[in-house]
DNA sequence: TTTAAAATATGATATTTGTCATACTTTAAC
DNA sequence: GTTAAAGTATGACAAATATCATATTTTAAA
């Protein structure tokens, strides 16, 4: 068993609040997962028993819309806690956590969080502050989908894909996602996302080798979005 | 100046776990005001220096679009508390509030407030709890804006007002927003709206008499939502 | 390695939605 | 009350986007 204590992940999530006694018993009472890219952490609507901390990997939190397709949320990556919103509202989840990536995550029961949340007074305001966080961020992200065109919120998330996830040693965006996946992000038909590459490409402001998405001009995208 | 105690809003809230001790020095130190139709209680961007809450009267929370349009993003009712998540954040406000009716707003400071938080386990409990119910329905919101189209979204809003804010003697929606402020919750041009609203008038789905809407026939509302 | 399945790509077309123009109606200011 | 301004309504058109069909490429399974 490993020992949150020396997690690094553990710096860049609420968890950094915790000191050396509530680690050691966070690494006593957690289990470790390895989730295969493409496999689920959990699914929506499931009672969630605990958190879950990503310590390597990045994920797809996504919604089924009553049309059938997933609207991905958001994506999770390591040091991020999965699960809070439904702990602390006392509901299943609300969304899906779906590998994009070979993870590794550390899943928390509930009460050893909730016993750490009555303590720990900077815990509670950390989990909180991220929650708030992500509500300005969904707030945010409804609007572009209400107002934008897809062509703005497709350029706009490529950006943040390259900026969140970093480049390969080759400079394409390190995070690979399936254009079914990208449509997903930006909400349009997987054709509609596959088309507006393709006219990014001819237009070189981006590149297209297979999966690999490059960056050509970060100037025009932003111009774009 | 009137006791909190007294006041019936007071339930539907999370003031609703203060004890007697802390609604009398929320009754001290709190400030009422009255704010008119079309008036702001507070702006994007602003500094709030505490929260507030409602008391009557209905208010749009807006956040304005970088194509220029006002984007609503929810209602704010009698005994909601608008300003929580800045609170919590420690940032500035995100949205705007502005008055959709006359209202009664009371303003009580974050000293007093942060104060209860750390007092009353069970009011910071509904605080966040509160915030996660507006962040799962911003995401089922977002997901909403980007899966369904205009005329979908504008039957589940009409459902909505009705279901939330109720109706007249006279059976219309009682809450009464302009065809630009429907546009702005739906996301789309208020054309667009004015037309499906003349379509659906046509079909007799609903009744419009002025700025009056009667839903007729719910069933069908629900059918296109 | 072969083969089937999945993912990507592109064209053709229909539908949805936005924009601009303009007319009518209601509201509010003087 | 009159008048200007704002809000509502509708048509015509353009742009954006979805859908369906089909071809090509990639991936994974047998």
């Amino acid at each position: 068993m490993s020992k949150c204590e020396q997690c690094i992940v553990r710096q860049f999530s609420s968890i950094k609040a915790l000191n050396k006694e509530q680690l050691v018993q966070m690494a006593n009472c957690k289990t470790s997962y390895t989730i295969k890219k493409g496999e689920p952490i959990f699914e929506e609507g499931e009672t969630l028993n605990g958190i879950y901390c990503i310590k390597d990997g990045v994920c797809k939190l996504s919604k089924l819309s009553s049309n059938g397709k997933d609207q991905i949320i958001k994506l999770g990556k390591p040091g991020e806690l999965l699960g809070q919103r439904s702990m602390i509202s006392e509901e299943s989840a609300n969304l899906s956590a779906i590998a994009l990536e070979d993870m590794e995550v550390c899943f928390v029961p509930k009460n050893e969080i909730l016993q750490f949340f009555n303590q720990n007074n900077d815990f509670s305001m950390n989990v909180m502050k991220t929650i708030c966080g992500d509500l300005k961020e969904a707030d945010e992200h409804m609007v572009d989908m209400a107002q934008k065109t897809v062509k703005k919120r497709l350029a706009e998330t490529l950006l943040y894909l390259e900026e969140t996830f970093g480049k390969n040693k080759d400079e394409s965006i390190r995070i690979q996602l399936s254009r079914e996946e990208l449509a997903g992000m930006i909400g349009t038909a997987t054709e509609s996302c596959i088309r507006l590459l393709s006219e990014m490409n001819k237009a070189q402001i981006i590149e297209l080798q297979g999966k690999k998405i490059f960056l050509k001009d970060k100037k025009a995208l932003q111009k774009i979005s």
